[in-house]
DNA sequence: GTTTCGGCCGACAACGTAGTCAGAAACGAT
DNA sequence: ATCGTTTCTGACTACGTTGTCGGCCGAAAC
């Protein structure tokens, strides 16, 4: 209309109002500079001079330009966002393992997203995986408790990492976390027996669980060197109807029993209130985890402090240093908190037999 | 050096082995037709035979096609992708909600990217926003607890919707919990009353959490509705540390109490057993969110039971609604489920006065 | 026999960014 | 003055996809 000869698109996209974001294009005209100018500076690059870096900062301050990162991630082949498996679940040991992912990773400059696997079903870790990489991640973390036995198929050169055992993953991928389980349930257990208590007891979690297993290995082991045949374990669910379910089946002659979890402590605590054993005079319980009510129960418990946070940033420090083009993350101290046994109340020494 | 004259740069990629991933031409070239025609069968376009259908399916298995979503984005202006703002916190509430939230917002076919904030940084929301808007998304979701009175900036076009109160939000983007809490609470404080409790003291939750808020007004207008004037409040910060330390300040005369939430809860009864005091026979508790342990506590807590899953549909469903392109989810019974008490053994008749 | 029309397919042009390369300007050393 | 080097800038193009449009084909309608 303003021009008699029409000069192609271009010109209708000018006319047009466009409802889409700035881009550097409108930054760039803006400013009266080249839109790889704005390129330049958006992206820190040397060889801007000051007046110019400038004006563009002022111009896409203006428009209230923010880079598209599909543009961005379509020519560099890189996303700046990692990817993590996890079991879909509000238990407090994986909710904050997942928290201080987050946290960790925006931190590091990239961003994040949850693929929440459905426990039972079968192809659940490769299909959250597979999920992950159809968005475009550079990096996995198999926050996955869950050990199913299978392999994963290859996640075409985007690296992976395991917190925690997984099969079908090369050792240099799996990161246990720091402190040692193992280490921490021989602490617990040897608490009970210098205690004088002869025997320990133990309520587990999930045999699919790696995590479950590693705990009630490490009972079973830390009584095997003090030359004591551990009982058989009861086998739960992590959750407090399992320690409920134990309690009502500990034996008479048990004094001392370990749980794979806080949850499963709190039930068997309430079996044994019930059925007239109280906590610790008769039976000392541990649990682990340290749930922020733990030192509120009645009576307060004894359990593991694990340190999600110190586990998840040494994750992560692992992945990202498999990822190219990430910021090789500082070094710093690996070694992470380890789990340690805080003393509560739910244990006390072995009394007289009454 | 196959053929004398070099055609350009297009001869060379393809005599590169590039280790870039299979697009849609690579596709298309295996299966001998157009670029277009790969775009049209993955995207489950009319009017392509079944014939070419089925050939392009074979050669996108075999080569382990995958869409590009960064490509897609970028021409779309589209992510299918929502972002969640949320406090960072392995809190039962909070955590239980993001997981709700990731399976259906996977359900939906989006992608789903958390950002969380750090409690008590003044802008933390708004950069919460712009660090989504900045990845890309679709629509906003503010399933932050906290109301901290900022104003959010406009989000360049981008729906934002949020799980409970908000300022600076307009009314129809703010999407209340689906049994309303005051209702809850009534019940609760009327549960003490109808048992002859003739006061019911509280402890509430941190004044910036609306939730607290709310279950505080409906605790207090719940006991004006019967004539009782409610005495000041303890307030808390949902931990059990607040709720030992309310538990200790609690006057002699008190034989009932309502928490703003159950960890509070289990250091209340904490504090009351150490001073002496049973529950429930001298002092009757009401707890908030029924976490998994609520029924194993010595005694098994009443407590009002949340629809954490509910909610979040509804919430993603509003959300949904004002995303252009995404699919209008079927229309299901938006009658939440309501929150509702759960009475257990943590409340019991005022007995006789000793 | 011609026209019309819906089904089917491909050429081409975007989308917004970063990599490549060429060239201009400024400067010091020959 | 001439050259080389460093600093700075912009034109051009590729990235992998979708939107637009036009062409071809066979069947139905004139």
């Amino acid at each position: 209309m303003t021009s008699p000869d029409t000069p192609g698109p271009a010109a209708f996209a000018s006319a047009d109002a466009r409802r889409r974001p700035p881009g550097m294009t409108d930054v760039a005209q803006l400013a009266g500079v080249s839109q790889k100018t704005v390129s330049r500076v958006v992206n820190n690059e040397r060889y801007v001079s000051e007046e110019l870096r400038e004006k563009v900062l002022r111009a896409a301050a203006e428009l209230g330009f923010r880079p598209n990162t599909a543009a961005r991630a379509l020519i560099t082949g890189r996303f700046r966002r990692i990817g993590v498996v996890s079991l879909g679940s509000a238990l407090f040991g994986p909710a904050s393992l997942l928290v201080a992912l987050e946290r960790a990773t925006r931190a590091a400059g990239f961003s994040f997203m949850v693929a929440n696997t459905i426990e039972g079903q079968p192809d659940a870790i490769q299909d959250a995986v597979d999920w992950l990489l159809a968005q475009g991640v550079d990096g996995i973390i198999l926050s996955e408790p869950i050990d199913e036995g299978q392999r994963l198929r290859a996640a075409s050169g985007v690296p992976i990492v395991s917190l925690g055992h997984a099969r079908g993953l090369p050792e240099e991928r799996v990161v246990l976390a720091g402190g040692r389980t193992a280490e921490a349930c021989r602490e617990a257990v040897e608490h009970l027996l210098d205690m004088g208590h002869e025997q320990v007891w133990h309520v587990a979690g999930p045999q699919h669980w790696w995590d479950a297993r590693e705990r009630q290995d490490g009972w079973a082991s830390a009584l095997r060197e003090r030359g004591i045949e551990p009982p058989p374990p009861f086998t739960g669910d992590w959750s407090p109807a399992a320690g409920y379910a134990a309690g009502q089946a500990l034996p008479p002659e048990a004094t001392a029993v370990f749980c794979a979890n806080d949850d499963t402590a709190i039930g068997l605590v309430r079996a044994l209130n019930e059925t007239g054993r109280r906590v610790p005079e008769d039976v000392s319980v541990v649990g682990f985890d340290d749930i922020p009510a733990a030192a509120y129960l009645s009576p307060p418990l004894t359990t593991v402090r694990q340190d999600f946070e110190a586990d998840a940033i040494h994750g992560l420090d692992v992945l990202l240093r498999l990822v190219p083009g990430a910021a090789a993350p500082e070094t710093r101290p690996k070694a992470a908190a380890p789990r340690r046994l805080v003393v509560r109340a739910s244990t006390a020494p072995l009394g007289p037999v009454l």
